[in-house]
DNA sequence: CGTGAAAGCGAAGCGCT
DNA sequence: AGCGCTTCGCTTTCACG
C-alpha cells in the first residue's frame, strides 16, 4: 500500500470505467504496472467489486429514511433472529448494530409516504422482538455518495 | 423503462464489469440491444456512474459513526453555512437534512477512537452554529452495500 | 426495436530490464 | 517492481430484418 495504490483507489472510487492507460498516465505509471496493481488490489480484497451507481429518484424512490430500532431484549438469539429477518427486506438497504439508546439503525427507501407506511407496518409485523421504531425522514440529501477518504499519511 | 431495463439495472448494480454479451444472454437480449439500452440508461441519468467498492476496514477505517446534529437556529443562512462547511470534511461521507428532533444526520468514518475524537473536535470548531452533536457508533454492520430494490411492478 | 457480423480498442499476459 | 509489446476478447458500430 504505497502512494500509487492510494491514487489508484481514489480514482477507481470516483470512476471505475476510465481506461487503465489514461489512469496510469495521470498517476505516473505505465499501463501494465497500473494494471497489475489493480488486479492485486482486487485479489487482496481492497476492491470488493464494481457497481453502477443508480439514481434513486429516477427509480421512483423519493423517500429515504433512517429508522432507529430498539428491541425488547439484547439476548444473542433475539439479535440474531432480528438480523436474519432484516436481510429479507429489500427496502432495508443497511442495518447497523449501534451504541446509544437504540439497538439498530436502518436505512430504508420507499416510493412515497403511502409506500413507507406499508413498509413500516410490514417491519412491525415481520421483524421479531421490536420494542420501538423511531422514524427519521431525510428531507434533503446534502452530501451523497462520497467515497472513503484515502490519506497519503498512514 | 420495461422489464429489460430493470434487469439491466439490477445486474449492473451488483457487478458492472461483467461482459455485456454475458449479461445480455442472462436477461434474454442480444448483445447490441443490451448495449444500446445501457447507453440510453446512462444518457438519461438513471446510471450516474460506475465506482469501485472499497473495503473500508482494509483502508484502516475501523469506525463508522452516525452523528445527529442540532443547530442553534433553523434560519436559511444558518443551514446553508452549515451545509457548505460540511462538504469540506472528507470524513463526512453523507449529510442529510432530517425531520425529527435533530436537524441533520451525518455518516462519518474514522480510523479509531482517537481519530474520531480529533474529527469530533474539528467538527465542533469548524462547523458553524452547532448546538449539539449526538454520536451513534456502529458496533457491527449487519447489512451493507445492498443495491436499490427494483421492482417489476411499477 | 431486435439481430448478426465486422472493426476498433482496451485489457490481459509475456519477456525483459 | 516497472516497462513495452503482442495477443486476445470485449465493446462499439454498422447494415439489415
Amino acid at each position: 500500500m504505497d502512494i500509487f495504490d492510494r491514487r489508484i483507489l481514489r480514482a477507481l472510487q470516483k470512476d471505475s470505467q476510465r481506461p487503465i492507460a489514461e489512469l496510469a498516465r495521470d498517476i505516473g505509471l505505465s499501463t501494465s504496472a497500473c494494471h497489475r496493481r489493480i488486479k492485486l488490489l482486487e485479489e487482496n480484497g481492497l476492491i470488493r467489486g464494481y457497481a453502477a451507481q443508480i439514481d434513486r429518484t429516477a427509480l421512483g424512490l423519493k423517500l429515504q429514511v433512517f429508522v432507529e430500532i430498539t428491541l425488547s431484549s439484547q439476548a444473542r438469539e433475539v439479535l440474531e433472529a432480528f438480523e436474519t429477518a432484516v436481510t429479507r427486506f429489500d427496502d432495508i438497504l443497511e442495518c447497523h448494530l449501534t451504541s446509544g439508546h437504540a439497538d439498530y439503525i436502518l436505512r430504508v427507501v420507499a416510493r412515497d409516504m403511502n409506500d413507507y407506511a406499508d413498509i413500516h407496518r410490514e417491519c412491525l409485523s415481520r421483524l421479531p422482538n421490536v420494542a420501538s421504531m423511531q422514524t427519521i425522514f431525510t428531507l434533503r440529501p446534502v452530501q451523497q455518495w462520497r467515497g472513503y477518504p484515502i490519506r497519503d499519511a498512514d
